[in-house]
DNA sequence: CGTGTGACCGGCG
DNA sequence: ACGCCGGCCACAC
C-alpha cells in the first residue's frame, strides 16, 4: 500500500481565495473613521488563529485593486505601520491616517490602546 | 519539488 | 525591557 502521505489534518485556511479577500475587506472597510486595527485582530476575528500574514497578504492584493478598502487602518500589534512600504508612496499610509485625525510618531500610532478597534469586540 | 520569504504574533530566556 | 525563535499558511522561484 502506499501510505505514504502523512494525511495530515492540515486543513487549508482558506479555501476561496476570492471569499477570504472579501471577508477581509469587508471588515476593513467597518473600521471606523480615527480608528485603527490590527493584523492579527482580524485574524482572529476570521477564526484563522495565528494567520495574521494571511490578512497582510490579502491588503497586499488590495492595494492597487480595491482603493475602497482602508487599509491603511491595518496596522501591527504594536501599533507601528508596518505596511506603509506597500502604498504608492512610503508616507501615503501616514498622511492618510492624520487626516483622519490620528498622531502618528516614528512611524507609530499615539494613543494606540485607545483607537484600537477588535472586530471580535466590537462586532459581537 | 525544496527552499525562502512575508503589511504577523506569542512565548520564553 | 528586550531580543530571539518557532509557528502559521500561501506563494514565487
Amino acid at each position: 500500500m502506499r501510505e505514504k502521505k502523512p494525511q495530515t489534518k492540515r486543513v487549508p485556511q482558506i479555501a476561496d481565495k476570492r471569499d477570504f479577500f472579501n471577508d477581509v475587506y469587508e471588515i476593513v472597510r467597518l473600521i471606523p473613521v480615527g480608528r485603527v486595527s490590527t493584523y492579527g485582530a482580524i485574524a482572529n476575528y476570521l477564526s484563522l488563529k495565528s494567520g495574521a500574514r494571511m490578512v497582510g497578504w490579502a491588503l497586499s492584493s488590495s492595494q492597487s485593486a480595491h482603493s475602497d478598502v482602508p487599509a491603511q487602518r491595518v496596522i501591527n500589534r504594536n501599533g507601528q505601520l508596518s505596511g506603509r512600504l506597500h502604498f504608492a508612496t512610503p508616507t501615503l499610509m501616514q498622511e492618510l491616517l492624520e487626516k483622519e485625525g490620528i498622531i502618528i510618531k516614528d512611524n507609530t500610532v499615539q494613543n494606540f490602546s485607545e483607537l484600537f478597534w477588535d472586530p471580535v469586540k466590537e462586532l459581537l
